[in-house]
DNA sequence: TGTATTAGTGTATCACGTACACAGTGTGAG
DNA sequence: CTCACACTGTGTACGTGATACACTAATACA
């Protein structure tokens, strides 16, 4: 045995509930986790550690000419650019002036190099407005936001970046719905329920305008777009398998037709309502 | 110039809205979405044509060995048992005993393949109970069916497959919402709209579940996913930067936790509450 | 029966991830 | 102050995977 294989190892992560054992009823600590995360897979304890710890250069050896940060700029310019297929070491070490190995001195693996290129790619959560406590119109403000940055961004949905670790923007993202909640009278487990939810339909809901991003990332006009979608969807006109469907897609439309905003945010409120709804359950005894 | 590289090409489709241009008052046709069809990317058009097209066999040379379905069964075995990381030309072909151009002879690329894959991973989604009419109900069932499904094949998700042309199997799941939404009053542009949301919040959040099965077909153990996502969750604890979230996860629980399929289904509730809710605006006049 | 057509094979090539060994560079220990 | 060691970037090599191309064998229609 010579060279060893890419190890598709390593996964991890996601959204909130089941987070930690809640077995005694001391608080839990960093202390608790740190020692529970003992026994994880150690792929994934170090790429998780990478994710976090500051890379604080040791003092020998000669200076590095550049930074991680460097490397995960130059990654995601190629991403943004290129698309995901043409984000290779080379393409990296080469952007950046180096040969393909010096990236090993950054990152030990390409995976850990798109972990970090997914966080550096989700970016902060935007801030709330200043009079706070709306949280309606904050997390609706969250979800346009988080749906922008998934359609800036169209190759992060592409990565299957629920199971890499989660870094420090991804929580930001997650307090930011959190913090938005604290102003109704939800209970910490409610509000985990509404933050899966809420993060559920951005991320799901936004597939539609992710597609014709990563089309027009590849020079394709959104008629051109529109027109293969329309093709594959139109399949279903005359098909006995889809009458339904077939009648839908086919329907005249009556009035303006929405934009793939709209159409989100149409539907983000009636997901809103599903909550208000709850909350206010919650609130005015009504069994 | 010799070989050529293998070209990131391709993309295409999505969920319901801005399927084709209501641009006459006549009905569209089939003819209308294949003359539309015309004008895209040709290499698009040809992947999604391979997904739908009968493969019936011309009639000259040998007969072959294989038949298409034969090929994607046995790439969608490997995927589920050894991951996507896993599923090569070379793996596929061997596991059906033949030469790796062999496979060539039946999809033209990975790609094609890899779009053969998903359709045939879909499924067809479940037929609603008899008694029909109970939309909420219909809904319920299938957003779980969805999810159920997503989690048996993790792969899934992992596949940029909002991207991929849509089959067969992909236009079955929809037209069977728009079916269960028959039994409403909504209009079909609001059916489409519904369409989206539930579709969006079955698939992102689902992410969880997508996750730990996952990492279950890596061999882990449920309680040893939940000690990372745990671990990278609990970095918030006692961090500046996330005190809500950290006082989220620290809560102790009071009373049962809930699975993450309850977690799931009581955010679909919320989700139907609000298209419910909107339904009754739509009936009663309330404005 | 022969010829055009097609299936599966063998081989070659190129891109990519990454291991390994080397050379040059600073810095702290003596 | 100096030297050895830690560390950076380079050059090279290898294995794997996708896939082009040319070849042989099979088969049905003219």
């Amino acid at each position: 045995m010579a060279a060893k294989k890419s190890k598709p190892r390593s996964r991890g992560a996601t959204q909130a509930k089941t987070p930690l054992a809640h077995a005694t009823d001391r608080p839990i600590t960093h202390e608790d986790v740190m020692q529970a995360s003992a026994r994880i897979d150690p792929d994934l304890r170090r790429r998780s550690q990478l994710l976090w710890e500051d890379r604080s250069r040791p003092t020998r050896g000669p200076k590095p000419a550049l930074t991680p940060d460097d490397v995960v700029q130059a990654a995601i310019e190629i991403a943004d650019e290129k698309g995901l297929a043409a984000l290779t070491m080379q393409a990296v070490s080469s952007k950046l002036g180096f040969t393909t190995m010096a990236v090993y001195r950054y990152f030990p693996s390409k995976e850990a190099l798109f972990d970090a290129i997914v966080d550096a790619g989700l970016g902060l959560p935007p801030k709330p407005p200043l009079p706070r406590g709306d949280w309606r119109a904050e997390l609706t403000q969250w979800a346009h936001a988080k749906r922008a940055m998934l359609i800036a961004r169209p190759w992060l949905a592409e990565l299957p970046f629920v199971a890499a670790p989660h870094g420090p923007n991804w929580l930001a993202w997650l307090e930011a719905v959190v913090d938005s909640l604290s102003a109704t009278s939800l209970n910490e487990a409610d509000k985990g329920q509404m933050l899966s939810i809420l993060d559920g339909y951005s991320r799901g809901a936004s597939d539609t305008s992710i597609s014709l991003a990563r089309a027009r990332a590849r020079g394709i006009s959104e008629k051109e777009w529109a027109a293969a979608v329309g093709a594959d969807l139109g399949r279903a006109i005359g098909d006995p398998r889809f009458p339904k469907f077939a009648a839908l897609i086919t329907a005249p439309a009556d009035g303006r037709a929405r934009t793939l905003e709209e159409s989100f945010d149409f539907g983000l409120q009636r997901v809103l309502d599903g909550i208000e709804l709850y909350i206010k359950s919650r609130t005015s005894p009504e069994s």
